[in-house]
RNA sequence: GCCGGGAUGGUGGAAUUGGUAGACGCAGUGGACUCAAAAUCCACCGGGGGCAACCCUGUGCGAGUUCAAGUCUCGCUCCCGGCACCA
């Protein structure tokens, strides 16, 4: 009988939809907690973009076996699916084809779930989450609002990143080399008034809460957040100015040269250059230099290449330590935003200094000495130190290493109030201000009286209207709705008017998670016997493009709802996380441009959806990126069939009632019976392993390949006896339930048509007995000085003695060792004998 | 420049704690079945030598540790990713 991919897989996905099969035990009220661990598994849900790629059939295909096969281990697992459905494509898809962005996107939905449905996955739909529907985004506004209240949610004026095509502000994070994450437009810099998060309040628990995930993590991931967040430790110094009572204060990470800094540099927007300039004789050509940088865009690119160039202002500061004259210069290197705009120049110990230094003629004093290169001379050094050592031409601190002494030096500063110790931060607030339509809106309230307010809790949710005209030029039609931005103040009643900006959709992904596991309560966002059922995810899966953006902020929101009080005593949203690789064709990334796409869909109607997720399991480990070709999913389809055959052709011929024990054979014993219960047990080992320890689904199908090749040579001789029957039984049952949760209908079907009871996917997990495993005669490898010279077959309980003496009378060692003097013989139980002689 | 990851046959990739390098698949070659083809089943498949038994060689490069190194140490090369005039 032909194998049917389409008609049995749309039987078994009928047949679990009717049965529920996949619904989590409720979680709810204490006392229904089911008696059993959780496990709550995750893929990043997609965005409804029109119809899945191979990507989503790669992440969710993984998600899937874990799911499955959490559940026959005994756990309660949740798996749901939703939709991060908000965002700027459903708005350029309205104006392009004309429907509206709710359609559009609601319309994506139900196609995309079919899909989805088709495939086979064993998500918990009764949990869905849709994040542009208003039971969703009206929490969000709540959180919104006690955001506001404690400050944490803030509006500022400030130079913003513009997309032009996107006409909308993008956050630091949705910049990827100065251009747009979505549309890759150049970014430009615009002065705004808009919404920001203080995620900077969390950057040192966002930082240290890191080492927690090492392990369960990514190391790039972690590295990338690590560099993303940007830590550095050092100390903020104000030089007096000279002639005047202000001072000017720089930051810097090495306090310990402080002797040694000659000069300052400072941003040309840095905000004391004008008083600074003002009268004196460079005023006008310092201002022309200033005004020069400021208009010079620089491309990221072009950093390396642009030249160090700077101005004397004419004025000068004090170095509080030595009590020298410090010319301050403007020059184009200094970065308005980071630390205080100013940085004190020490050309012996840091290279744009010392380049700078040379180039106009300013002098290197060497305040450190290293410890074991040659003594450094200002007039001979090539380049600068920027290594540790110790101190010289310091003062008191002459003499101490650079490490002791920055302490040393920070204790100072704050004793003469000059100073003190500081952290910098590479990471922004985020910005969270939309100007666009469709999005979750701010629920933030405009009174000419009370100024800004929050909407108050019980007006909530802040209905994004859907009679709206979307414009052609993509601009948001909400400040030109009056029936939605014209309100009443919260505070005064007099009339307002609301925030017309809506939400970055970064923020409906990142508490979704939180949503899926939420009982269904009214009056909060989440049940908390719920979430601390479920929470944290124990098992995330995605692609590594969010491991700064999505991931970051999803850390970041859980830490602000603990403290707001929404969720209590969970510090991460995901134990563990796994980056899986991207789904290319010809060696690079499907797009649909490049023309180089795989539909799914299409896949599914010629191979079924079986072969398809095997396919993608199998072409490599999950963390790797892999080609699709033809000739693999062919070979995955061979497989399928190979297993189908084999199932049909031993329906009827083998016992359908498994034996308790899998099977009565002695230990160890040999032929073709004991090797198919070694293998069967050495496979149920292998696949176990292989999902559990290491998400290695390659090398767990490549096992299940074996024992399917071995019980096709097997299968003549076993079907011989009643005993081999039961052997070959056992031996099927293993290979259906170890494969139901990567090529689930088959395994079902199978196990049906074989008569086994029960379902293949309900059947607790196999469980290897190391008994069966055993073996009387062991392959024993011997060597001559480390080189394979032979192989025996030794009994498996030989002696040390024994395995020696039988490799030194091994032919072939003989030969070897001849002429030799052995000085060694090494026994590695169960494994090799080595012949040491020379 | 700093941080993270990687390099193994024709090819995707195995080798879990240092212990048989190349599992499993793809491609290829040969055989069985067939009038024939497809499909299927079986076998071979790093390079060199040999009738064979076997021998030499081989995991980016160079050293080292070890009875034994793809795996550990040191020094490089190249590739991928992140950050970066960050003081």
């Amino acid at each position: 009988m032909k194998y049917d991919p389409q008609e049995i897989e749309l039987k078994w996905q009928k047949i679990w939809e009717e049965e529920g099969a996949f619904k989590s035990s409720p979680s709810g009220p204490a006392g229904e907690k089911p008696d059993k661990p959780k496990f709550y598994c995750l893929e990043m849900f997609p965005y409804p973009s029109g119809k899945i790629h191979m990507g989503h059939v790669r992440n969710y295909s993984i998600g899937d076996v874990l799911a499955r096969f959490k559940r026959m281990q005994g756990f309660n697992v949740l798996y749901p699916m939703g939709w991060d459905s908000f965002g700027l494509p459903a708005e350029n898809a309205a104006i392009q084809h004309g429907v509206h962005p709710a359609a559009w996107t609601l319309d994506n939905i139900a196609y995309m779930k079919k899909q989805m449905q088709r495939l086979g996955y064993s998500h918990d739909w009764g949990r869905e989450v849709t994040t542009c529907r208003e039971d969703y985004y009206r929490w969000e506004q709540l959180f919104f609002i006690r955001f506001m209240e404690k400050g944490l949610a803030y509006r500022k004026k400030a130079a913003q990143n513009w997309c032009p095509g996107c006409n909308t502000v993008l956050a630091n994070e949705q910049v990827l080399e100065g251009r747009c994450w979505r549309c890759d437009s150049a970014v430009e810099q615009k002065e705004l008034t808009q919404w920001f998060l203080r995620i900077t309040d969390y950057a040192e628990e966002l930082l240290a809460d890191l080492d927690k995930l090492s392990g369960s993590w990514p190391e790039r991931v972690l590295a990338m957040q690590r560099n993303w967040i940007g830590k550095s430790v050092g100390a903020e110094i104000d030089f007096p100015l000279e002639g005047g009572r202000e001072a000017l204060r720089v930051f810097t990470t090495r306090p310990d040269t402080v002797f040694g800094a000659t000069f300052m540099s400072i941003s040309a927007e840095h905000p004391l250059l004008e008083g600074l300039i003002a009268g004196r004789k460079q005023e006008a050509e310092v201002r022309a230099f200033a005004a020069g940088i400021r208009k010079a865009a620089i491309a990221p690119e072009a950093v390396d290449s642009l030249e160090k160039e700077g101005r004397f202002t004419g004025a000068c500061c004090e170095n509080p330590f030595t009590g020298a004259s410090m010319p301050i210069w403007v020059a184009n290197f200094v970065l308005a935003g980071y630390g205080t705009g100013a940085v004190m120049a020490v050309p012996a110990h840091d290279q744009r200094d010392f380049d700078f230094a040379r180039k106009y003629s300013l002098p290197v004093r060497v305040v450190i000495q290293p410890e074991k290169e040659a003594e450094l001379r200002p007039e001979s050094m090539e380049r600068a130190w920027e290594g540790p050592g110790r101190l010289v031409n310091s003062g008191p601190y002459t003499g101490m290493e650079s490490e002791s002494a920055k302490a040393a030096i920070i204790k100072r500063l704050e004793e003469i109030g000059r100073g003190r110790g500081r952290t910098n931060w590479r990471l922004r607030d985020w910005n969270i201000s939309r100007q666009r339509y469709w999005g979750a809106p701010i629920p933030a309230v405009y009174c000419e009286r009370c100024g800004v307010v929050p909407e108050k809790e019980e007006n909530l949710p802040v209905v994004l209207p859907l009679e709206v005209k979307t414009r052609p030029d993509g601009r948001s039609p909400l400040p030109e709705t009056p029936e939605f931005y014209r309100t009443v103040c919260p505070r005064c009643s007099g009339p307002a008017r609301r925030e017309t900006d809506t939400m970055d959709t970064f923020v409906d992904s990142s508490w979704y998670f939180l949503r899926h596991a939420a009982g269904e309560s009214a009056k909060l966002p989440f049940d908390l016997e719920a979430i601390n059922y479920w929470l944290p995810v124990d098992q995330y899966i995605g692609g590594v493009e969010h491991a700064i953006l999505h991931l970051l902020y999803a850390r970041f929101f859980v830490k602000a709802l603990r403290d707001a009080g929404f969720v209590r005593g969970l510090d991460e949203p995901f134990a563990s996380l796994l980056t899986q690789g991207m789904v290319l064709m010809d060696g690079s990334k499907m797009s649909k441009s490049k023309g180089n796409t795989v539909d799914p869909s299409g896949m599914i109607a010629r191979y079924g959806a079986d072969t398809v997720r095997l396919f993608c399991l199998f072409a490599a480990p999950p963390e790797r990126d892999f080609d699709w070709t033809e000739s693999g999913i062919e070979g995955a389809y061979r497989f399928v069939q190979r297993v189908w055959r084999l199932g049909l052709d031993l329906a009827g011929k083998i016992p359908a009632s498994l034996p308790a024990s899998a099977c009565a054979l002695p230990p160890g014993e040999e032929g073709v019976m004991g090797e198919t219960l070694r293998r069967e047990h050495a496979c149920i080992r292998k696949v176990g392993g292989d999902i559990t320890d290491r998400f290695q689904f390659n090398t767990a199908i490549a096992a299940i390949m074996e024992l399917v090749n071995h019980l096709y040579q097997a299968r003549d001789e076993l079907l011989g006896s009643a005993e081999g029957r039961a052997v070959l039984a056992s031996a099927v049952a293993s290979l259906l339930a170890l494969l139901s949760p990567f090529t689930p209908h088959l395994s079902e079907e199978l196990w049906l048509r074989l008569g086994f009871a029960g379902r293949a996917g309900d059947r607790p997990w196999p469980v290897y007995r190391e008994d069966a495993l055993r073996r009387k005669l062991i392959t024993v490898v011997v060597q001559v000085n480390g080189k394979l010279r032979s192989r025996l077959e030794l009994p498996a309980d030989i002696s040390s003695a024994g395995a020696e003496a039988a490799a030194l009378a091994d032919a072939n060692v003989k030969k070897h060792v001849a002429g030799l003097e052995i000085k060694k013989v090494l026994y590695v139980p169960g494994k090799l004998v080595n012949v040491v002689a020379s």
